[in-house]
DNA sequence: CCGACAACCTGACGGC
DNA sequence: TGCCGTCAGGTTGTCG
């Protein structure tokens, strides 16, 4: 379940057998994921060496000494697997670095993308274009979120997983986030007080940190680069817990809203 | 601007 | 055992 902080987890792991390699081999199993590779993928980053690795939002990023910069998106089903005992179905690039180290990008239903643009014109990668502050950086305080929000009649929940809103949220971490600052994932965004937004902002950045801490949620097909499993869905509070009990004792609800499940707790969270 | 829905794709799971 | 319906982390587009 590629949110932030799982393909934050990601980055981290690549780091230390990408960084400073040399690209040796790279290799399209397959066409495209949602949208064709690039056709000069393989070309572009064979003999590059990885100057570095990033992240905005769900995208990971891969810097080379070209100049270039190769961004990946998991989708709903995609993680890297480093030197896979050997490959699978659903593994679809591959590349070898200097080291004789081996990653695939697996994702089973496809939904991710791989992109590869100049590094000086990562502003302009359309997905970035309009993207909102990062929940870690200084960029995303109460103020920024009381404008972004200003007038808008939408459901908060819907607008939190609106990456123009706020970068990198996805369902799970939306409905933790709102259990956690006390807050109805129904209510008008435009018409959350000042102090509920503090109280939001604080709940989004503690969310991610504590699921980064972890080392990413696990859900079924989701796995940390090394391979090992994520195990932060212990400590979710509402999402996946229908009818347990919130720390208040009322039973955890799920409703649907516009084709995804929304978990809170209707004492907690009643305005 | 808003909400609802569909599409993209595979796999896991529960019910029968 | 197997078949079938439902559901899943995301993004993008359409329609009313």
């Amino acid at each position: 379940m590629p949110e932030l902080p799982e393909v934050e987890t990601t980055v981290r792991g690549l780091v230390p057998v990408l960084e400073g390699r040399r690209l040796v081999r790279v290799e399209a199993k397959r066409a495209d994921l949602r949208r064709a590779f690039p056709p000069d993928l393989r070309q572009r980053l064979t003999g590059a060496i990885v100057t570095g690795l990033g992240r905005r939002a769900k995208y990971g990023l891969i810097d080379t000494d070209r100049g270039d910069t190769m961004i990946f998106h998991l989708g709903m089903s995609g993680r890297w697997r480093i030197d896979p005992a050997e490959l699978g179905a659903h593994d679809h690039l591959l590349l070898e670095t200097d080291a004789g180290c081996v990653l695939a990008l697996n994702d089973p239903r496809r939904f991710g993308s791989v992109d590869l643009v100049r590094t000086d014109g990562l502003a302009a990668y359309p997905p970035f274009v309009a993207m909102g502050p990062e929940p870690p950086g200084e960029g995303f305080t109460a103020d920024t979120l009381l404008a972004a929000l200003d007038g808008r009649s939408a459901p908060i929940k819907a607008l939190l997983l609106d990456q123009r809103i706020v970068a990198g949220l996805g369902n799970i971490y939306v409905c933790e986030a709102l259990h956690l600052a006390k807050i109805a994932p129904g209510r008008a965004a435009g018409r959350i007080s000042r102090d509920r937004l503090e109280r939001l902002v604080a709940a989004i950045r503690a969310v991610l940190l504590a699921a980064i801490e972890a080392g990413g949620s696990s859900l079924r097909d989701y796995a940390r680069p090394s391979g090992e499993l994520g195990y932060f869905s212990k400590q979710w509070r509402v999402y996946g817990r229908e009818g347990e009990a919130c720390g208040c004792g009322a039973p955890i609800r799920r409703r649907n809203d516009s084709g995804r499940s929304t978990f809170f707790c209707p004492r907690c969270q009643r305005s």
